[in-house]
DNA sequence: GTCTATACTACGATAGAC
DNA sequence: GTCTATCGTAGTATAGAC
């Protein structure tokens, strides 16, 4: 729906019109169920972080230890992102377009950034676990946070260019196999002491 | 100047009118500088690619191990992206927002384009040679390419995110040498036989 | 809840005077 | 090389009939 339209061209690049179309109404049909442009993004945005947040939440709470756990959590957030192509980028420009947004959010961008504040926590704090155990070494949290956004986020957001430098299309499950394998892999000899 | 505005809003959400306020120029004489306003973005996007590309370059020739060569290639990139704001945030977008931009890309982007081929060509080769020298471990290339934009252009890219993320402003001079550090450290224990 | 019609603003781009 | 004026389109948003 408006998710591929917002993903692929952001908050500006996409009109009403154009989102009406696409979903088979009237322009100000459109305005009766989002008041304003704003009100409707924040809500895609919402979606899509409350989706990621559902896939990812389970990892945290196996039985397990911080490495493997880690493991999952990166299996489950690399195979939530590569089912759906537009959640990426749509993730991306959240976390990257959060400037001149506002004067004051909507409830629903609200809710997103609830949704990311979530998702950090449970992370940060696995990775403390780890660090504390002895079982990852002694990293910046924060940054090791950056570098993981990075080394996802950004990989399935990369669109044509990330399908150009690989060779093969990003989204494809051999491609999605070997990023899973590349990342984990960074980190088993990187992060875990 | 406009870099700062596309770093800011995208493509899309710039409008000639606000880059020519901000040159203290008229409209139309922008119109006369650059024939539409993909011209004008070519421009901006040529310009900061070639930045980075002179900047990266001379680490790729230094008298050194290919481990030293990503050091000091990581140091460039890093200092470069942290000293002018706009600049990560920009090549993340032109990275990120290749699609839909085209009928037939302007000159300017084209250049753009080699800049970047440029860039990737480099690092690609000293990776490639550290492999067959067993000085790395035989990772995926493509893959690390893509984890090392990750950690250097998205996270510059990251803004007030970056900022809240680290509690500290990202282009702090603190904070860029704990990414400096962060990210060598990373690849020190992680791509490093 | 969806429609037509409309208001008003801004957009990219052009023409032509100076 | 810069300006004013203008074109045509599309932008967000609202009012009111059905």
């Amino acid at each position: 729906m408006a998710e591929a339209l917002f993903a692929r061209r952001g908050f500006a690049g996409v009109g009403m019109r154009e989102v009406a179309d696409v979903v088979g109404l009237g322009k100000s049909s459109l305005f009766h169920h989002f008041k304003t442009k704003l009100h409707l993004y924040g809500e895609v945005i919402a979606r899509v972080l409350g989706r990621i947040e559902e896939r990812v939440r389970p990892a945290l709470t196996i039985d397990a230890g911080p490495a493997e756990k880690l493991d999952r959590w990166l299996d489950a957030l690399i195979d939530a992102l590569a089912e759906q192509p537009a959640t990426a980028r749509l993730l991306l420009r959240s976390l990257v377009e959060d400037e001149d947004m506002p004067p004051e959010p909507t409830p629903e961008i609200e809710s997103a950034e609830r949704a990311i504040e979530s998702i950090l926590i449970g992370v940060d704090g696995l990775l403390r676990a780890g660090i504390e155990a002895g079982v990852f070494r002694a990293v910046s949290v924060p940054h090791m946070l950056q570098t993981l956004i990075g080394a996802t986020v950004y990989h399935f957001a990369s669109g044509e260019f990330g399908d150009e430098l690989l060779g093969h299309p990003l989204l494809s499950t051999e491609e999605v196999r070997r990023r899973k394998e590349a990342v984990k892999s960074l980190l088993h000899h990187g992060l875990v002491a």
